[in-house]
DNA sequence: CATAGGGGTGGGAGCGCTCCCAGTCGTGAT
DNA sequence: ATCACGACTGGGAGCGCTCCCACCCCTATG
């Protein structure tokens, strides 16, 4: 183990600032000033010292920078792990890449945490607290959890994936569920249907609670009326789905339209349909939310409301730094804007 | 930004080594000792230093603890970003789900890294040259990728996700694509079926080339000829898949099974299928490879060849942790077993 | 012609840890 | 009783950087 460290260690001679100093024929600090773009070197010496910085291929020691300086340039995308699964698949990946994409520009690195068990979570939570990030990027956090206000009280920047509520008080990126689901309600009612209904997804979920939001915004601005027995709770499974379509079916048979809030639910519902032998769409139009690969290897393709994922953890990343750099008490709420995929199953 | 810095900084006076020390009545290099589970502690002290650390809630610098061992707990999990799509789209999670999991118990971090341009690229080489991560993890490398030369010559450990050749020179995890392959279509031969057909991926990737090899075999097995006009050639991509099919139609209309080596390119046979007034499976049975929400989601479902992903990225870290701890010159291949999944589409 | 001002620069003093060497004990053997 | 030897322990010496203060020299000013 020792003798492993010290064969990858210092044997290279990985070059130091004090080296690049001297090659430079200049003084240690004034390299540190060249690297981190301070203006006060004279031309003539920034251009010394970075020839001097190429030969050598002088690379900063991380570790050491961040002990000196007191900063990690480190920010943490903590995702509950639990999570993964039902944020329908592409999520995860698509985040990431927008997240990656802002931090290209930057020296900031990303740590990627996984939180499982409760146990993780207090390890984390421990980690945490030991300022090893900057900042923290929360996705798919639970109303209940803990972590935003520990985060909160460490006063450690924090920008959340989808707010909790109508005040969440955390800085926070989300696209525009209500937004969304009135455009996919608003596409039924185009189509000439008339008895529209909708599965919901948990209702303790702020963003299933826009989505029902506009359903109702979508139903009233045509006219129609959004009678209780059209909406179904459920809780972003398949086979939820496949219950509440069910439900529906016993409850409002002449349902000529449904509006699933996920495309998961969404694929429940189909089965129940065609059990039923309602066929899609000729009987009933069927639209689901995230347009995620599901939606489009349906038969029919499911007509569905696309978020912008990939620029959701983009501006997420970006909310970060900035609050990092500037961290006012301002915690900026952006709503991304939805799209509806129109597919053959409307 | 120095303000900032001052201010999140060491006001709130996180406890250092030097003050548990001061508490338990001991000396820095004890409680270091203890922290770093050394056995030359006594059992009187260790207690007395645990409790100085709960006491004081102590959780070491990260930075400093890198800075004084050269050494810096932390492997980078490394991401084509072209890829991250490519791959179906559970791939990306579940390999992050498995290596974190098999760095849960340990003081690793996980750094995420993206590369998508060549700029990218070549920053990360700088970032690796800068030895700051102890490993590296690499998924998805194309055969011509120069990063595994780059890391080999580094000294730096790596494990990479699926060997690119015969001959792979880093270890390895894969999963068994010949066994895999092999086992989908001893099931299609074990239906009845006799004239059976593959869509295989491009065949410079050494997996694609392995589930033709697992067809072949299979085949062979069965006495049935592996006849040339029954193997198309595609990449892996749903256009590919229905290219291939409309090809295999063309040239071998007598066809009544096949086996796709990726669950996108089934599904885009399937629809050429359709198309052409072929029933599945009653006129032909299909097999993907992948077993991704796609083919849960197809109609009829699709039988497909599960690989233990999640399980992969586990092997994946475990490997590295163990290379990184003795970095002896062996290179493990590890290939972890495949399963069929049998659906209605077989 | 002395004297402030700067812009530029060098290098000391840490940051919080690990490594390791020089102890200080206590114990069993002689 | 004496000695050798382990078991533990304390703390010095860095690790490579940032921060900052002191300093230099050159130009404008009184």
């Amino acid at each position: 183990m020792r003798a492993a460290r010290t064969v990858r260690g210092r044997g290279a001679g990985r070059p130091t600032l004090e080296e690049v100093a001297a090659r430079a024929g200049v003084g240690r600090g004034t390299v540190s000033r060249v690297i981190n773009g301070s203006p006060r070197v004279s031309d003539r010496t920034r251009a010394a010292v970075e020839a001097a910085v190429a030969e050598l291929g002088y690379v900063p020691n991380r570790a050491a920078r961040a002990l000196a300086a007191n900063r990690t340039d480190a920010i943490a995308l903590v995702v509950p792990e639990t999570e993964t699964r039902f944020f329908a698949e592409p999520y995860f990946s698509e985040v990431v890449r927008g997240v990656g994409q802002a931090l290209a520009e930057t020296e900031m690195q990303l740590l990627l945490t996984l939180v499982g068990s409760d146990r993780e979570r207090r390890r984390l939570a421990q980690y945490l607290m030991g300022h090893r990030v900057d900042g923290v990027l929360l996705v798919g956090v639970h109303a209940d959890d803990p972590l935003p206000e520990l985060l909160e009280q460490l006063d450690m920047p924090v920008v959340i994936s989808g707010p909790r509520s109508e005040e969440e008080p955390l800085a926070s990126v989300d696209s525009d569920n209500f937004a969304g689901a009135r455009a996919a309600v608003a596409h039924l009612v185009a189509r000439g249907r008339r008895s529209i209904a909708t599965i919901t997804g948990p209702l303790d979920v702020y963003g299933a609670r826009r989505r029902l939001d506009g359903y109702r915004a979508a139903l009233a601005e045509a006219g129609l009326p959004a009678a209780a027995q059209l909406i179904s709770p459920a809780d972003f499974t398949e086979e939820g789905g496949r219950r509440a379509m069910a439900d529906l079916l016993a409850r409002a048979p002449e349902v000529d339209a449904v509006f699933a809030a996920s495309d998961v639910m969404a694929s429940g519902a189909r089965q129940v349909l065609r059990e039923h032998g309602r066929r899609v769409p000729e009987d009933v139009s069927l639209i689901g939310f995230d347009d995620s690969a599901i939606a489009r290897h349906m038969d029919p393709p499911l007509t569905s409301v696309r978020q912008p994922i990939e620029e959701m953890g983009r501006a997420m990343a970006q909310l970060l730094l900035s609050q990092i750099a500037a961290p006012e008490p301002s915690r900026p709420r952006l709503v991304l804007p939805t799209e509806l995929v129109v597919r053959a199953s409307t």
